[in-house]
DNA sequence: GGTCACACAGTTTTT
DNA sequence: CTGTGTGACC
């Protein structure tokens, strides 16, 4: 434990051996913040004799956790074998399982459904129907997300409707409540759901939160300042009793608060335990002095929250770029240009070191086309997940309305694949009634069965370029389905863990192939790249057309270009185009405010290249 | 029950 | 420009 101490430097020695009492650590951008998660973890189990069992650690994403808890193994190496595993995982996997075992104390079953996005706004839209109310009177999407925020904050139907004002929180307040109703009919809850009824579960279940409060001796929250407030009521019911809580944030890469997440969080954890200590990590080991002036002069502009400045050991480096381009695809010709001119200069320098990050999924499409144009090879982060395709979609409601019978939004799909099929997959359901398959054959099995009883294979061609993809992702199901025999459980982990599988894959296969990685600034926290591009720098695409005149979201979308500067190692470049396609749309935007709070002499140093024919564009 | 044409809207995204 | 959703029609 002492070699690995050594290894820290004073700031991070600080934040891991202090293990008592509320901790607050505000971890800067490439701080080395999982590297201190990682050993608080280890010194409590080694040095501090705490039992893993006792000690829970949650994370943003499934990701994250994998990763935290393979570390944590990792370090342990031989002696692994002598611990139980500690807690690693979501908040909402952490739910999960507390339902699926004292659930039933608040009358949700244990075999209940997590139903993703799209089954909620099937149910939303159910809702309406049964109501009378036109999807034209409210978007169903709008009304799903009024209800999540509502959950976010805690407030049921009841209370909901007692404060409605105006059209569409009048119908809201119709839909919210039999919302509910269908969910529970359905034995469906949402991801808000999980975190709510586990509220509700302690609140009415006292014997039962205090179980939880005694296991969970210590308890480490990462990404705090992404948290909302049911996160928040929980983390502070889970850590009444030992108040042994540690929780790691930065206000500054606060990114999802269209989610519900509030940063506000990280003080009001300051004025529930005035005592906590605070340690800030604020020395970075990822980029260059010139580099982090850069996103703190930009993240200077924030007024809400305060702001790390972070320093580094690491060179100066050489001064940001800012490109500036006649339109969409010029914008991508000088990006590559100025690639194969940095591997000109440094063999080093491969695809896999570069990352292009733009603010919205269709700017894509652009890079793409003139990447393949050049022949360049990349890799697209995001788009459509495993979860959400059509076949895994098809397949898991044939599973998920075997396994309850009363997921409507699966039947209905079910339904659309066709008559015969219905009738093949109703004879099938008897059988598997009949004969108790529920409790006698494996996951694999009845997935086999319902395949081959409804003939769902048939729909697809091998050979047909579109098809065999999806014939692909029903093998990888299957693969999972092989890890979970209890049907059960494979439908609750494959909704709640789905993440892992694709990122873990693509990611895994070679560690990373030769390739440039696209993806949006969100997809872009917490990963690092020797050389960033920015692209799209405009008023009106970032910062974002409907943030421009909300002082919250314009700091959001600034939080949001600071985590995209300090994703940069080496070399930093921004661009914008003078004229850009939109929505078929010719525009003439102008430069992003995020550029001209760039350090004053990187402005004034890239602006005297920039050619002056256009005058008034600044 | 399936296909085609037209209207329409259009961030970010994990759980 | 594109993907989605609706309504008409076979």
């Amino acid at each position: 434990m002492d070699t690995i101490l050594n290894k820290m430097n004073d700031e991070q020695k600080k934040a891991i051996l202090a293990t008592e009492g509320p901790i607050i650590v505000l971890a800067g951008a490439g701080s080395g913040k999982t590297r201190v998660l990682v050993h608080k973890v280890l010194y409590l189990i080694q040095e501090k004799e705490v039992s893993p069992h006792n000690i829970v650690m949650l994370t943003f994403t499934n990701k994250a956790a994998g990763e935290m808890k393979e570390r944590i193994m990792n370090a342990l190496g031989e002696n692994a074998m002598r611990y139980s595993p500690p807690t690693v995982g979501t908040f909402h996997s952490l739910c999960a399982k507390i339902l699926r075992v004292d659930g039933d104390a608040i009358g949700i079953s244990n075999k209940y459904l997590i139903y993703d996005s799209s089954d909620q706004q099937q149910t939303v839209k159910d809702a309406m129907n049964l109501l009378s109310i036109p999807i034209k009177d409210a978007k169903p999407r709008s009304i799903l997300s009024a209800i999540s925020q509502n959950k976010n904050q805690l407030i049921d139907p009841v209370s909901y409707a007692s404060f409605a004002r105006g059209r569409f929180q009048e119908i809201v307040s119709r839909v919210y409540p039999l919302y509910q109703q269908l969910m529970k009919d359905r034995d469906a809850l949402d991801f808000d759901d999980l975190l709510l009824e586990t509220i509700r579960l302690f609140r009415t279940h006292p014997e039962i939160l205090k179980k939880y409060q005694e296991q969970f001796q210590y308890i480490l929250i990462d990404e705090y300042q992404d948290t909302n407030h049911a996160q928040y009521e929980l983390s502070r019911m889970l850590s009444e009793k030992h108040k042994n809580i540690c929780i790691v944030g930065d206000f500054s890469q606060s990114i999802y608060s269209f989610r519900g997440a509030d940063f506000r969080n990280l003080k009001k954890f300051q004025e529930d335990f005035p005592k906590a200590q605070v340690f800030p990590l604020s020395q970075n080991y990822r980029s260059t002095q010139n580099i982090l002036n850069a996103a703190y002069s930009v993240i200077s502009h924030n007024t809400s929250h305060p702001v790390l400045n972070l320093w580094t050991e690491n060179p100066e480096g050489e001064d940001l770029r800012i490109l500036q381009a006649e339109n969409e695809h010029h914008e991508v010709d000088q990006i590559i240009r100025l690639i194969h001119e940095a591997m000109d200069k440094n063999p080093d320098l491969t695809y896999a070191d570069i990352a292009i990050l733009y603010r919205m999924n269709a700017q894509s499409r652009t890079i793409e086309e003139v990447l393949l144009h050049h022949g360049i090879p990349y890799v697209l982060v995001g788009g459509l997940r495993f979860y959400e395709r059509k076949e895994i979609k098809d397949v898991l409601s044939y599973l998920s309305y075997l396994a309850t019978q009363k997921d409507s939004v699966a039947l209905k799909r079910i339904e659309k694949l066709g008559k015969k099929r219905l009738s093949y997959f109703f004879e099938y359901l008897t059988e598997f009634d009949e004969r108790g398959y529920y409790e006698t054959k494996s996951t694999i099995d009845i997935l086999d069965d319902v395949l081959r009883k409804t003939q769902y294979i048939e729909m697809y061609d091998e050979r047909d370029p579109e098809d065999a993809p999806r014939l692909e992702n029903i093998r990888e199901l299957r693969s999972v389905a092989l890890e979970f025999p209890n049907l059960t459980d494979f439908l609750q982990n494959v909704s709640l863990v789905e993440q892992e599988y694709r990122s873990d894959k693509s990611m895994q296969k070679s560690s990373r192939p030769n390739a440039i990685t696209l993806m949006t600034l969100h997809a872009a926290k917490g990963l690092e790249f020797s050389m960033v591009f920015m692209i799209g720098m405009e008023e009106g695409l970032f910062p974002h057309s409907q943030a421009l005149f909300d002082t919250t979201e314009l700091e959001e979308e600034r939080r949001l270009c600071y985590v995209g500067i300090t994703r940069a190692k080496t070399k930093l470049t921004l661009t914008f185009a003078k004229r850009r396609l939109f929505f078929g749309q010719r525009l003439t935007p102008t430069v992003s405010r995020f550029i001209m709070e760039l350090p004053t002499r990187v402005v004034e140093k890239n602006l005297k290249n920039m050619p002056t024919s256009d005058p008034d564009f600044f």
